[in-house]
RNA sequence: GGAGAGGUGGCCGAGUGGUCGAAGGCACCAGAUUGCUAAUCUGGCGUACUGGGCAACCGGUACCGAGGGUUCGAAUCCCUCCCUCUCCGCCA
């Protein structure tokens, strides 16, 4: 959510930024003039209610006979005040519905841009590997060794989901531990099981509510809602409260199944794993102070960099043009593993520096010294990584000409030694 | 799911219709004082919106789990919901 203040007192500057993300500028017309409503309203009623008070308080002193007399103005007025109250609630409302649906504004060294057409590679690490054969795509692979099973998945549920068994499952589990340690040991980050669903205001905390509803699963009939990712629960993880200084900066990481119902995608990407209803995901979240989330966004990226240097997979850091960063990011650098079977660069990681934006919504601020006034903290987040994506590059990487994939080095210790997956017996599958 | 108790400021905890943003304590901050990191005393100490001033600041309003209602006036009375605790039931 965007300071209705800044919004006031520099609405050309805003539109003009807003404009650069590819949201009209109308709206802040719009929202400012209703803003203006709300303050002439709320000052008279402010007038209204010190009256009232006032002439209540004196009310009291007089004799129950002089009271009575009194009553009838004082009725008219009390009236006059619930009726000021209820079109204050109704302006206020219709502000917060339009502050709720303004996306965030870019910060200033992002390029502008756009669309994807213009984000801009910045940096790649490792040569794509020549291979003298043609290598496979990652669901020939899986189906080849019988480890990942399409047509169970859509019988259990549907369209969109598979089943990993044997060695893609044991892989699965590999990465998320191998990945935790590195986040636990090296990066600094705390380890966080959070809840799977959380309440609707948590979802408006980290900005998915109300604009991408429909991407999300919900129970129906109670406040839960599925989290399409752990940026939810983690960003939220302090929202409403007020944090010492000391405590920041705050990193977080969590290891959960994210849920999206890809309505949007429909018919996109619908071969292999890339894109499913559930997938596995570690994520980073950062709370820090707003002078060095720029330079903490750098070190997020790193964090996620260092996970596919490690598994020895060639990968390449996009930074997004203004017209390309979504809605709740003010810069964002998208981490693509190199996935030589489908011939795409695959987005493992997003990472984003939402600045106040999801701190706005979520109250989540911090306090630089006893005494002094609270300001909210900058969010960050980005995934660390998304595991089918990994999972897909590695298969297709380290894959071999009898279409046996060796195990990455790194998470051999955590597959008990094996190094490579052959096809599976068929008491295995 | 049933019964009971309860949700008040950073924390503990008073307050059952008016002068309560809310006693008292703890914590915290500032100052004073004592021949050393402790004690004592004095003062300060919520959040948000809003009016005024360049500003430290001054004023108004709102907020006592949330939402409705009664009333001239609600932390206080009534209703609904949420949450916490105890006991019972049920269940992975």
């Amino acid at each position: 959510m965007l300071d209705i203040k800044l919004i006031r007192e520099r609405p050309d500057w805003t539109k003009q930024e807003l404009t650069k993300v590819g949201f009209s500028g109308d709206a802040v017309d719009r929202l400012i003039e209703c803003d203006a409503q709300r303050r002439r309203l709320q000052h008279q009623l402010d007038e209204l209610r010190a009256q009232r008070a006032r002439q209540s308080r004196e009310l009291a002193q007089l004799s129950e006979q002089q009271r009575e007399s009194a009553r009838g103005d004082m009725r008219a007025l009390g009236a006059h005040v619930a009726q000021g109250e209820r079109e204050l609630a109704e302006l206020e409302r219709q502000a917060e519905a339009m502050l709720l649906e303004m996306p965030n504004l870019p910060r200033p060294h992002v390029p502008v841009g756009a669309g994807e057409g213009e984000n801009k590679i910045v940096r790649a690490e490792l040569e794509p590997r020549a291979f003298d054969f043609e290598p496979l795509a990652h669901w020939e692979l899986g189906q080849h060794l019988g480890i990942i099973d399409f047509d169970r998945g859509v019988k259990l549920a549907g369209t969109r989901f598979y089943v990993m068994m044997g060695a893609a499952a044991r892989m699965e589990r590999a990465l998320v531990a191998w990945m935790l340690d590195v986040k636990v040991r090296e990066q600094a980050y705390l380890e966080v099981w959070p809840p799977l669903m959380v309440n609707s205001a948590m979802v408006l905390g980290s900005g998915h509510l109300p604009k991408f509803r429909d991407t999300m699963y919900r129970d129906a009939e109670e406040d839960f809602w599925f989290i399409p990712t752990a940026e939810v629960p983690l960003t939220n993880l302090y929202a409403g409260e007020i944090l010492e200084a000391g405590r920041l900066p705050i990193y977080l990481t969590a290891y959960t199944p994210c849920f999206r119902r890809e309505k949007m995608s429909a018919g996109r990407d619908v071969r292999g794993i890339k894109r499913g209803h559930q997938f596995d995901k570690v994520e980073m979240v950062k709370l820090v102070t707003p002078e060095t989330s720029d330079r903490e966004l750098e070190t997020l990226v790193e964090n996620a960099c260092e996970i596919c240097r490690r598994l020895e997979i060639p990968f390449r850091v996009v930074q997004m043009c203004t017209g390309d960063l979504g809605f709740t990011a003010a810069a964002k650098y998208d981490v693509e593993m190199w996935a030589p079977g489908c011939g795409e660069w695959l987005e493992v990681s997003s990472c984003s520096n939402c600045a106040d934006f999801q701190a706005r919504r979520a109250r989540i601020r911090f306090r630089r010294a006893p005494g002094d006034k609270p300001e909210l903290v900058h969010t960050l987040n980005g995934s660390g990584l998304g595991l089918p994506r990994t999972l897909i590059a590695v298969l297709e990487n380290y894959q071999n000409e009898d279409a046996s994939v060796t195990v990455p080095k790194v998470l051999r210790p955590y597959m008990d030694g094996l190094e490579v997956i052959r096809p599976q017996a068929r008491r295995e599958i």
